[in-house]
DNA sequence: AACTATTTATAAGA
DNA sequence: TTCTTATAAATAGTT
């Protein structure tokens, strides 16, 4: 749709493959906006140019977060379980040395150890666990 | 562009929406695949219909997951803290028992007691730490 | 799903 | 960059 058709392939010229960039994103974002308005569609639309170049178009009322968090609900995919994964193993461990830790002081004091420590490390790891099955469940 | 102009507003007749979300969708990821390959650019493109059906455009060669990292790390933003906070809290609160405990043990055994169980979690503790800077670190 | 009259996007030029 | 315009491409309404 110009002066001449074009071959759909990669353009050398740096200056034009600029210029083509330039008009084409403005393109394709006013085809989304015009997409989210008719038809009452929900648009993430993010590109980066050969540059380096960021821009984004997003439809309103939602925000890039809930749309990855409903991206990730409706793909069943995880984005983000690579950046707790370390955590949780590392929390696993603490947890186990928590547990020596008290088996310790029980074997070496007998009963006669004040347990409201015990019982505060319960209720943590109580909280813990729930907060852990509810990330859990975000992936299904 | 058709057989007469039309209003950029929302299509009443769920038909006619679907009809022409379904026809312009595809004229948008044609338009975003032409530009991947023309400017060699990395575009992510996901929609959601009114009808919650979902479509999703990424260039080639970028995962999703790459594409959100390179997102993240481009805007600055960090779309994953809130789902590691409550985690990062309640590990803040595990070690300060952890203190706690092992203060008891000091003072009620003395120093007799076996400090091995000590320094592995010292040893812990300095992994976690490291592991959260990475984490935070993301973020910039 | 196809068809086509029109509108819209845009390639090349200024 | 921004505007112009001839032409290619997309698509609204129809079949």
């Amino acid at each position: 749709m110009g002066r001449g058709k074009i071959e759909i392939k990669r353009i050398e010229n740096a200056t034009n493959r600029q210029v083509t960039y330039s008009k084409r994103r403005n393109g394709i974002f006013k085809k989304s906006q015009e997409l989210t308005v008719l038809c009452d569609a929900k648009v993430s639309l993010i590109m980066f140019s050969s540059t380096g170049k960021f821009h984004e178009f997003i439809s309103p009322n939602i925000s890039t977060k809930a749309f990855f968090d409903l991206y990730q609900k409706t793909t069943g995919t995880d984005l983000w379980i690579s950046h707790y994964e370390k955590m949780q193993e590392n929390y696993r461990r603490l947890k186990e040395i928590n547990k020596k830790l008290r088996r310790e002081i029980r074997q070496r004091m007998g009963g006669d150890l004040d347990d409201l420590n015990i019982k505060e490390l319960q209720a943590l790891e109580a909280k813990m666990d729930s907060s852990l099955v509810a990330i859990r469940d975000r992936k299904v």
